[in-house]
DNA sequence: TGATAGATAGTAACTAATTACTAGCTTTTG
DNA sequence: CAAAAGCTAGTAATTAGTTACTATCTATCA
């Protein structure tokens, strides 16, 4: 809950300063979001960002580790309601790209901090997200041939980079296109090829 | 041919140019890449760069050039080599992993560029680099399908989004592993996946 | 209840470094 | 010798980050 008097307490602010660069990710490129940018979309002066946050990169630090938790927590959940490795995929799948939509930022974020050439903290989280994230996929994937419903002879490491990579495909055909909404609009098709490269023969 | 004298020549200059930002861009992300960092790596003064080019986006927009020519041009060349329309995607894939091995700031570049807010000229480039890249991809499809060699169900649109998202995954994990090598080992059982997507059922 | 003190949120105006870009001069080349 | 390539030394704008200050909130105590 988010107090209505004039000063918000530490955490609100946090809070809405990660908020707010996931809303300008979603607008420009992420490394030339700037703290004077930042602060003008929050209505408040640059300096009173560094009340908060030491430096630049313990804001984009906070950022990741609210889309780590927020993709995982809704990925663990989408897949846990699935009847079976196939069908926790498509969830999966499904939940990805609707946590995509409602925050267009975030995939540009992840990619913008992967491109990074110095090793920050936020560059390091960024790798750890994805990597639990493939791990996750890994088992499913493995899960799957084990019951016969993925093609036995799938190499899993190939499975699961085209599952990142169908989704950013996706990403990127909205980034052409300029238009994030159609993505969900996209999705079923994309999955579907997805499906057919990595299920059983029947 | 780069001459041994002291000066370049305005055209060799500009060569060079280039390639040095594509050489950058391997290694550090495309959009911090300054005009100084450009000038330094040639053993030039920064100066000097604006001699031949009126301003940084016309340095961008000679980039996204020579990546269209020599990216289409491979693709093409690739592909009227093949005997089928599947066995054609195959040498279009082989040789765009090709290329980006041999250039891994090329993906960056072009990435980079698709996240730009403003709308510069380079931009625009990547666009239809881009466009025209997914038109060819499209018509190998589309003839695919004719053909019965690929599924007649399949969808042109997402068999051409997953081709450049099988792409983008291999980009990805090299980014990831911070190995630009390693994709060529992985890009044949990428294809291998991406082929029993759209190959049609035997 | 109300005054007040301590803590904290926020501001304004800096700094030092870096950016793209320019002007005027010197060196090289054909 | 003249044209072209390069250099030196700047510019103004923008960046992350700092500092000294003020506004606001909250808890305590008479």
């Amino acid at each position: 809950m988010i107090s209505r008097s004039a000063y918000l307490s530490a955490e609100e602010r946090r809070e809405v300063t990660v908020e707010t660069v996931i809303d300008l990710a979603a607008e420009q490129n992420p490394t030339d979001i700037t703290t004077g940018a930042i602060a003008k979309r929050m209505g408040v002066t640059q300096g009173a960002l560094f009340r908060h946050f030491p430096s630049k990169d313990a804001i984009l630090q906070a950022v990741m580790e609210w889309v780590s938790e927020r993709l995982l927590t809704r990925i663990d959940k989408a897949t846990s309601a699935a009847v079976s490795p196939l069908d926790a995929l498509e969830a999966a799948f499904t939940a990805h790209i609707e946590f995509i939509s409602e925050h267009p930022g975030v995939p540009r974020m992840l990619f913008g901090e992967l491109q990074r050439a110095e090793q920050t903290v936020a560059k390091r989280m960024a790798h750890t997200l994805i990597q639990r994230y493939g791990e996750r996929l890994g088992r499913l994937v493995a899960e799957g041939k084990e019951r016969g419903e993925l093609a036995a002879t799938l190499d899993d490491k190939a499975a699961v980079t085209l599952f990142i990579g169908t989704i950013q495909g996706l990403v990127m055909q909205s980034l052409i296109a300029g238009d994030v909404k159609r993505i969900r609009a996209s999705a079923p098709g994309a999955f579907e090829l997805y499906r057919r490269a990595v299920e059983a023969a029947r």
